[in-house]
DNA sequence: CTATAACTTTTTATCGATATAAGTTGTTGT
DNA sequence: ACAACAACTTATATCGATAAAAAGTTATAG
């Protein structure tokens, strides 16, 4: 717990000599680099990293933000992102907002503080407050999630559109004729909106104007079960749904078992994201594979270009996903 | 970007002063004030925490060192963590081992380096290399999922031994007369080791001595299916499996399934740690709760603890968990 | 109207490291 | 033997903030 200070001291050299030492830079006798090696040992000296962030004005610091560590899309989305940032020698800095917006914006501010290279923010939304907060960093934010580009804020989503697309193209061909929407909150543009949007497309483009139910709730199998309950006694004939998450997919299979209907038979059932629970429920549960863990490294891999490369232009990353199909569709 | 001094010099006054505005302290003109707060708007200023961390010789940063982000038990407790610290105003340092022995090691050091005030190690095995890089740390270390109570490091742990014990009492209930064991690496003294052993315990009290059967695997799905596949040809009359978790115990059920027999019925099955992917499976598993964010909280508290109370005394706290009965056993 | 208290502000030192400039040896060439 | 140069080492300044000491003002009392 000492500092160069008392290693100099102890080894009767200068604090530069033992620096020097210490970062294995040319020009010091052996002599002097033994007796200062066996000073650092005998009072157990430990570099401090603050000081050298400070000298150095670089911290190899990365801010994470989260709406909810445990979630899926989250929680690998952070392997992939660690991965790569252990390769790059960053470490990373994790704020678990629990979708309190004023949160987020704080630990920008906070971030921005201590000086971390780049900010990761998985968003659940975009709100003025927030893009304002994302313009007023000084270090580069890159969105995981929501689509940021109209702002001019770099952004990695999946391509919600086109899953709603396939997903109504594949509902009709699976000869759906009323086809039903749970979504989460409003604000969510990506798991809301565009999955939406991308249905109703596909309604479009088959020129099937069956009336679409929009229902809005959260992502959990508690929240799918309760919003599907209710959509299925509001609208008997429906034959379809279209779940915005798993989770709300499985509650809905739930739902539609406890009426003594058969999910994937007399209502087809589909889901976005490739969660596990989705391959022991019965019956499995067909869905859209959205790569997670890749989302987090390419995130990763667009913040250390926009850190390293100053004028690095800002981009939009939209990846794809694989349809998968089971049991329910 | 600007610093203090550059704000002094638009103010017209001493750093001390900018400081003192800064830090809200008495002694400061009303006028000289709002100079100084123009001042600070004008260029942009923000505090840097690096230089504040360095002077102040506090960094208010937690270290978190984790085998997988995104496993059950490491995501709800990360959040349980998070949630603490949070409100002590700490932030986390997350790295991700990927059950890298060295990358632990490492990163305890790495940390210590940073000056983080303490860490929170999710361990999954405890070797000599380990136990004297825990010792070395400058720093207070809780150690979450292994016994490190005999060599002197706090830690939080779950009643592995109880539960094994419990496992094994009611398979006997049940009826079960040839029980087998599922478990992970022989290196994992909790998961592993402490879960056969209450096991053990359990059959050795109610006097039935059948061979017990002790396989290792991994903390997969398709380990416990590839584990349970082997063991049903070398041990057909197998009338019982207790599984050291509930992802092994589903890939054991679908092993089971394979082979025409009903888990549950023909084989009961005992899984741990209530994982969501047991609620959904068919049949639904029976296992054993592990509050696992609660565990995250419990460490954070301890840590916080030992880091305020220098001489807080280490301690052991072993947390219990709850039965759940469902379909499997 | 000065002495002293009370208030405000600046100066200096410090946290722990490192880059640069300046200083001290020692060696070689002529 | 003395200059020129190489090889080491030390001294000083800096990163950005803050605590403590010193200095400078203003206000109040005697």
């Amino acid at each position: 717990m000492s500092g160069l200070h008392t290693v100099a001291k102890l080894a009767g050299v200068s604090k530069s000599t033992v620096s020097r030492v210490i970062n294995n830079e040319y020009g010091v006798k052996a002599s002097t680099k033994e007796k200062v090696q066996k000073a650092i040992v005998e009072c157990g000296y430990m570099a401090n990293q603050v000081a050298r962030d400070l000298k150095s004005q670089k911290t190899n610091l990365i801010g994470v933000i989260a709406p909810r560590i445990s979630s899926n899309a989250v929680s690998l989305g952070l392997e992939g992102m660690a991965d790569i940032f252990e390769q790059a020698g960053k470490h990373l800095l994790l704020a678990n907002t629990l979708q309190n917006n004023e949160k987020e914006i704080e630990y920008i501010m906070r971030f921005n503080q201590r000086r971390v290279e780049g900010i990761l923010l998985f968003a659940t939304h975009l709100d003025t407050p927030l893009i304002e907060a994302i313009n007023h960093s000084t270090v580069p934010i890159v969105l995981i999630g929501q689509d940021g580009s109209l702002f001019n804020i770099p952004s990695i989503i999946h391509d919600d559109i086109r899953v709603g697309f396939s997903a109504g193209m594949r509902l009709i061909e699976a000869g759906a004729k009323n086809i039903g929407f749970i979504g989460v909150h409003s604000q969510d543009a990506a798991v809301d909106g565009a999955r939406y949007q991308g249905l109703v497309q596909a309604l479009q483009h088959a020129k099937q104007v069956a009336p679409l139910f929009h229902s809005h709730g959260e992502f959990t199998i508690e929240s799918g079960y309760q919003q599907t309950k209710k959509l299925l006694m509001e609208w008997p004939q429906l034959d379809a749904l279209f779940c915005a998450t798993d989770r709300i997919a499985i509650g809905a299979m739930r739902a539609i078992t406890e009426i003594n209907k058969v999910p994937g038979k007399d209502i087809k059932v589909l889901g976005v994201g490739n969660d596990e629970l989705g391959q022991v429920c019965t019956p499995s549960l067909s869905t859209f594979n959205y790569a997670f863990t890749l989302s987090g490294k390419k995130s990763a891999l667009m913040l250390l270009d926009l850190i390293e490369n100053k004028n690095a232009e800002v981009s939009k990353l939209v990846l794809s996903f694989d349809a998968i199909e089971r049991g329910s569709c």
